[in-house]
DNA sequence: CTAGAGTACGAAAGCGCTTTCGCAAGCGCT
DNA sequence: AGCGCTTGCGAAAGCGCTTTCGTACTCTAG
């Protein structure tokens, strides 16, 4: 820790510009009460000297905190390390910190970084990833963050919408009927699912979009095979065993998210089962690697990096007594992992 | 920002324990000065309460500053996201905060991220990623981080030796080394380097080792095709396209990273050049993905989770005078992306 | 020419913590 | 009994900023 003394303080700044510390902090941080001609000459000492604000000392006394927390479900996965690069991008703009928190899809130590975070003082905190079906834990989460709203926090999440803040929302479900439309397209019938994490609002709201497109074509979702394993490419290698041991006849599997298509694809490239001529894949969300894979994999697009700016942003903004919601579009990417069923 | 007066101060605490702050402060920091006695009943009262100190004041009196700052040259790249996983990782533990900075491989916007950091007094710095062959800017922020360490700042760095602090250092030599070894076995004497950004000491590293291991088999790295182009997936591309425009006869690509591997691989598969049979390729790095590309990588493993549990470990420890170096193990992994020379 | 309002600035009071300093009590020693 | 030591604790001085409050000065109105 630097020692004291050997860093250039304010009052070195007032001095040099011969004002009081008072004036050239309300001409630093845009206060009015100053004379643009003094504000003027303050900011420019200021930038000569190279003076930064010591944000320690600024938030302690009572300026807005400059650290924003972000909360996602595993710091690894490139799901969340793109979103993760669209907030990251947005903080240095505005001159914020990022503290990046990892609470591994489970719902109890997910509250407690939340509740560290709070008492760490954030000023901002984004909540990115899926929510839980369990209302019971959601319920203290999102009375922990109306309470910290109610004391001047600011809170945005992405990707769930039963926290009561504003949010950045992609339509799981309206994506979830895409993915199936397009095989029912291309004549699938016999479609499995490769379901991520049980608990999971996510996961839920994909598997509703899927069964009202099979609806459509006559077709039951409670009849097909759901797999529910986790969100992961490890839990895509389970689900799929599973699948091809109990139903050899599945033409086309659904995975709920890319890292479980990952896992899904592996198993087939391992069983020589040839995407897409004997069996069809599609993922979600269309990160990054997706369309490396071979076969590069049909998925559904979610702009993560525009999401994780969107959601900051939307924090940052003054906020009404509603939350709002954007909602964010999706597109289907046809890539060579799906084909037309086999005869 | 939570309004002043809301929450719990250490007065309460001290309050409620009957002693006086200063004591409350000792005990909770584990200052010497307090007997065991009143030491645990603090403790206890301050856990009962729920007390969680305010870390700008506290930074703000003079104790550690419980931030880290960790740059690195991508942020949504895997290869530091998982570096940056490790590191996030033991910052939980040790109840620290991580702030992630992107420098794009500029230098010179690196050294700006640095000074602001040590402008906003964070108490750790780790670099990420590969050194800058420009030997001036390299020695202005080698100044800018003594000076920080002087003042008691601490240093670590991943992958880079020259800013004189302590390093996590993978040997990149013996990496390429390796890597061309291994494709000399297979028969390959047709072999081209997509090289990752120039003036990263990393590319001319990895080069290094793979001119050596030529050198012991007769042959002359400067008579191959090496393409410098970006140390991306884009930049693996461009050095395909360029490798096989002009050297059709190549038989083994050397990509110096798995981003570049990737790339180099997409154009092999739009080409529809089978891969081993006839062109094998190779990457560096072993990013999680490297597994489940078709075919899978072959590459150079490099453990980058522990490389950044490491590095914020080093930092954590009380310094010696000289720089400690912590050399990291990698090994080849051997998937299918490699394969006999064809005859 | 003075009363009242408005403007530009400085002095000083915190924000919640750590740490220095000083005092009081307890100890063994001469 | 008196001396110096050590030990355990409290009072108070900051850390570097923001903000409230008050003062001096200008300007318009009466």
């Amino acid at each position: 820790m630097p020692k004291p003394g050997s860093r250039l303080r304010l009052v070195d700044v007032a001095e040099r510009a011969g004002v009081s510390l008072a004036t050239a902090s309300r001409a630093l941080s845009g206060r009015d009460g100053v004379s643009e001609e003094v504000a003027d000459r303050v900011r420019r000492v200021s930038q000569e000297l190279g003076y930064v604000a010591n944000p320690y000392a600024r938030t302690l006394a009572g300026g807005a905190s400059s650290t924003v927390g972000l909360v996602v479900h595993q710091v690894d996965d490139p799901y969340f390390s793109e979103i993760a690069g669209g907030v990251i991008e947005v903080a240095a703009e505005q001159g914020l910190l990022v503290q990046i928190c990892h609470s591994g899809r489970d719902p109890h130590f997910e509250l407690r970084q939340i509740r560290h975070l709070i008492a760490q003082r954030v000023g901002i905190i984004l909540i990115a990833g899926s929510g839980y079906t369990d209302t019971r834990v959601e319920a203290e989460t999102k009375a922990e963050l109306s309470a910290y709203q109610s004391l001047g926090g600011r809170v945005a999440v992405i990707g769930r919408h039963s926290l009561g803040a504003d949010a950045v929302l992609p339509d799981n479900e309206a994506g979830g009927r895409a993915l199936a439309e397009h095989l029912l397209a291309l004549g699938h019938r016999r479609i499995a699912v490769a379901a991520g994490t049980p608990g999971l609002t996510t996961v839920t709201d994909r598997l509703a979009g899927v069964a009202s497109a099979l609806r459509g074509h006559g077709l039951d979702l409670a009849e097909l095979p759901v797999v529910h394993t986790d969100f992961t490419r490890e839990g895509g290698r389970v689900a799929a065993e599973r699948i091809l041991g109990d139903h050899p006849g599945t033409t086309a599997v659904i995975a709920l998210n890319d890292a479980m298509a990952m896992g899904v694809l592996a198993v087939l490239r391992a069983r020589r089962i040839s995407v897409p001529e004997r069996v069809s894949v599609v993922g979600f969300d269309d990160v990054s690697v997706a369309a490396d894979l071979a076969p590069s994999l049909t998925t559904v697009r979610l702009p993560m990096t525009e999401m994780g700016r969107t959601a900051l942003a939307l924090a940052l903004k003054p906020r009404s007594n509603r939350p709002r919601r954007r909602p964010t579009g999706h597109t289907l990417v046809v890539r060579d992992s799906t084909g037309p069923a086999p005869a």
